[in-house]
RNA sequence: GGAGAGAUACCCGAGUUGGCCAAAGGGGGCAGACUGUAAAUCUGCUGGCAUUGCCUUCGAAGGUUCGAAUCCUUCUCUCUCCA
């Protein structure tokens, strides 16, 4: 029995949308679900008790930047990361496969793994799949992930195959080294935006048995069609008594689509990173809050929205706050961005259990513009 | 009262051997981007009008010159030091 199992409860039968309990050691979360990033062991501007009264149920850290700082061996020593950070949901950790992707000109890559430089004091370090599992079990999170390589898009054809067969060769050496019990490792499909390279990527993964299963190498820069096409032809390819992990995918739109796609779990810096810098989700669509037009708008950045900054605060508020630099308004935006797409989540599971997701989606788009408010 | 220094675009501030100056740089302002976080970051715009281009700008007025933020004269104001 794996650490972390999947039960099903519904499945729509209006799209591919479905309804799930990950059961994990650190309690049970529903699915479809979106997971806060916490990179660094902190989910930026966040107390765990605020995440908890945001809703977030599961969050994520990252294998390199941890590793880097402030070391795996110390967070060991610590109790494991959830004793580290003083949180007490479930954690998944994120192998560094992403950043073979974003850290681009500071890493080699080879069969045995990747070499990079680390972009803090240039100082090298070796990746591999053995110790990338070294790291996330001393680390300690619910899940970990395999260690892949993210690919750039676009690619060509000849280095997407040769890059994923190689995370295939790292995910089964990756299962081979991991040894903790009370921890799931999840595999990771690659392949790029080429069907038969999705397959032959699921083939590979899908009989090494993993307890989840994650689609990475998406939201790269593609168009968002593309993504959803991607996705349309390799969820059924992974099985359904399993999670199904969509990498880095975030905005309330792919959220949506991911879920109508067999999505149970989402990921995303975007609402974060966004809050930060002075954007945040509406109903009506994006909303910089920074823009003049706001600075004696003396309603909640969001009039449909419950969250504690906009049960209490005003846009003429909160803009001037940034424009001040205040820490406080960063923190009011990513409590609110957060809350916004964890209880939009909420909805959509309530939406799945009715049978109207689709006419969920029609009602949010009819909505939702870019242009905000 | 005497001696000296200086006034540059929203602010601060460079430029003062005359042309390559609509004028560096910073701040402020305005707008945009952000999707497994090298991000409280990054990018663009910031005299006016239209397409290259043209027009009005460097305290004020006048002058020298083909050409002036830069040189000359007068005036106005500010600051420092000495009484």
């Amino acid at each position: 029995m794996s650490a972390v199992t999947y039960e099903l409860i519904k499945q729509s039968n209006e799209s591919k949308a479905r309804l799930g309990i990950l059961h994990t050691p650190h309690g049970p979360v529903e699915t479809p679900v979106f997971m806060p990033v916490g990179t660094q062991a902190t989910v930026k501007a966040m107390s765990p008790r605020e995440l908890e009264e945001i809703g977030a149920r599961i969050i994520l850290g990252n294998t390199y930047h941890l590793y880097l700082r402030p070391g795996h061996e110390l967070i060991r020593e610590a109790g494991g990361l959830h004793s580290f950070m003083a949180w007490d949901g479930p954690i998944l950790t994120d192998s560094g496969g992403f950043q073979v992707f974003s850290l681009g000109d500071l890493r080699k890559i080879t069969e045995e793994g990747v070499e990079f430089r680390s972009h803090i004091d240039g100082s090298k370090h070796l990746f591999t799949p053995e110790k990338v599992m070294e790291i996330e079990m001393a680390l300690g999170p619910d899940i970990a992930m395999a260690f892949d390589e993210c690919v750039e898009y676009p690619t060509t054809y000849e280095y997407a195959k040769k890059s994923m067969e190689r995370t295939s060769r790292w995910a089964e050496r990756c299962l081979k080294a991991h040894t903790r019990k009370d921890q799931a490792l999840f595999g990771i499909v690659q392949g790029s935006m080429y069907r038969d390279l999705r397959e032959q990527s699921a083939r590979d993964l899908v009989p090494m048995d993993f307890p989840g299963y994650a689609i990475g190498g998406l939201s790269v820069g593609e168009e968002k069609n593309l993504m959803y096409e991607v996705l349309d032809y390799t969820v059924p390819l992974l099985p359904d008594n399993k999670p199904r992990y969509l990498m880095g995918v975030g905005s309330p739109d792919c959220l949506i689509e991911g879920t109508l796609r067999g999505v149970d779990m989402f990921d995303c810096v975007l609402p974060t990173r966004i809050a930060r810098n002075g954007t945040v989700f509406t109903k009506m669509g994006r909303l910089v809050i920074r823009n003049a037009k706001y600075k004696s708008d003396f309603s909640p950045l969001d009039p449909y929205c419950t969250c504690y900054t906009c049960q209490t605060f005003t846009r003429a508020y909160i803009r001037h706050l940034f424009n001040t630099d205040e820490i406080l308004g960063l923190r009011l935006t990513t409590i609110h961005n957060l809350y916004y797409l964890i209880n939009l989540m909420k909805d959509i599971r309530q939406a799945i259990r009715e049978d109207a997701l689709l006419e969920f989606r029609d009602e949010f788009y009819s909505n939702y513009q870019n242009d905000g408010l």
